[in-house]
DNA sequence: CGTGGGGTTGATTCTTATCAATTCGGGTGG
DNA sequence: CCACCCGAATTGATAAGAATCAACCCCACG
């Protein structure tokens, strides 16, 4: 298989020989998870990160009532865990989504990586910074956003992030990850997917979203994708 | 005045004296500002990062319909802005709570501290981890608690953040801020304050809270500091 | 054929928002 | 020193949005 993370590195800056070998020493160890199996449990020792070769992923958090909030969905190339840096121990859950091929190292690769190269400790702080904006309009979205908004800006940023044009976005989600993202029950989600298919906005249906009405969409969310797209002229010369 | 900045990177790592020199060059030129003062708006270019000397700050986002959400409270010694580094664009405005005195620096110049020692780069990447952890645990409120506990941790967080054992915490918040902090109204607050009074958990007066009860508080915000804690035993030896 | 996970629908309740009126309290100017 | 004013907080009445509980449907899969 090709490497994801590579390509997701070279999706910020291009990549030295030794960079490519360095960066791909995390994606060596490929192991496959079945649908809802728990890659890391709340309260393990934060010693290991994992690279996603394919399939989704989620980071999730629960309340001792038992209520569970999805922080983030991660996709192929990307690095999960990496808030894990700083903390001795795991403070949320990694899960599959869908059956999951991804790659355990020890965080200590990951600083080990800072010690041999400065542009890719760059290239790291930029992910982490990233991985804040999306947290951030997760933020909004919760707190300030009504249902259908926070679902059509839901759709709308996988669909960014996916960098796809297509209107059709095939997921491995079903409507109770999405309610646990969007902070609101299942049923709830069920009930604003069928208003906004009253509205001709957009359809669901298996697992795949359709947008009907881009523009309405967008207006609707207040959709402004340029938190996902990130700044990295100043990271140093190769 | 003390350098707040540099007894901040303390509390995580002792400090050369070279280490400290840079640090300080981040808190040169400080500048005061009235409450409720810009300090940054959203769209501005994200060229400049700010340290706190004194006062409060909070960084926010505003919908199109004019709602407001407050993403983050900043205390003296923190830096504000760092997501920036991420961006061309600030994607959030910072907001003066009450009078302030604050550094402003090119976002350059932390980025040359990267180049002069990888020591703080990597306190950087913690302090942008630890960040993260105060957004998700933001997350968790928002999505997840009922107003009287998110206020019950939003408190808790505080005094933690404040690292005090008294249980009288003075603040320079009002009801308003502290509603588009938890995503809810003031008129809200108001009532889930007197709510708390009323069962002798928490007293809310003239912009102090004051603890009546610090165990039940703790057990109805489900509060655990560990997210506070960062590991700093990966960063590496002078 | 059952079985079970995912989704839909309806009835009802609960939390929180909204709007509006009122109070409190600390400054300011006459 | 008092009257006034203003921002902040409180209170009440009502409405809206979302949760909850429960029944039911659909359909892929053993």
């Amino acid at each position: 298989m090709k490497s994801c993370i590579v390509s997701e590195f070279r999706s910020y800056i291009d990549l030295t020989d030794q960079e490519c070998e360095l960066v791909q020493s995390l994606e060596r160890d490929p192991r496959e998870f079945r649908k809802d199996e728990i890659i890391t449990a709340e309260g393990d020792p934060a010693k290991t990160i994992f690279t996603i070769s394919s399939g989704w992923v989620a980071s999730c958090r629960h309340l001792a009532n038992g209520n569970r909030q999805i922080l983030d969905v991660y996709l192929p190339g990307q690095i999960v865990g990496m808030r894990k840096i700083g903390f001795e121990q795991s403070m949320n859950s990694i899960v599959a989504i869908g059956p999951v091929v991804a790659c355990p190292y020890p965080k200590r690769n990951l600083i080990k990586t800072f010690d041999d190269s400065p542009r890719l400790t760059e290239v790291v702080m930029l992910m982490l910074a990233q991985q804040q904006s999306l947290l951030v309009e997760r933020i909004m979205s919760l707190g300030q956003r009504s249902a259908d908004c926070s679902l059509a800006h839901f759709v709308l940023e996988l669909r960014a992030r996916l960098k796809t044009s297509d209107l059709n976005l095939k997921t491995p989600l079903t409507q109770e990850l999405i309610a646990d993202t969007l902070g609101v029950t299942s049923v709830h989600i069920s009930r604003t997917l069928t208003d906004l298919t009253q509205k001709s906005l957009l359809e669901w249906s298996a697992g795949t979203f359709k947008i009907l009405n881009l523009d309405a969409l967008v207006e609707l969310a207040g959709f402004d994708p340029s938190y996902l797209e990130p700044d990295v002229n100043w990271i140093r010369d190769p």
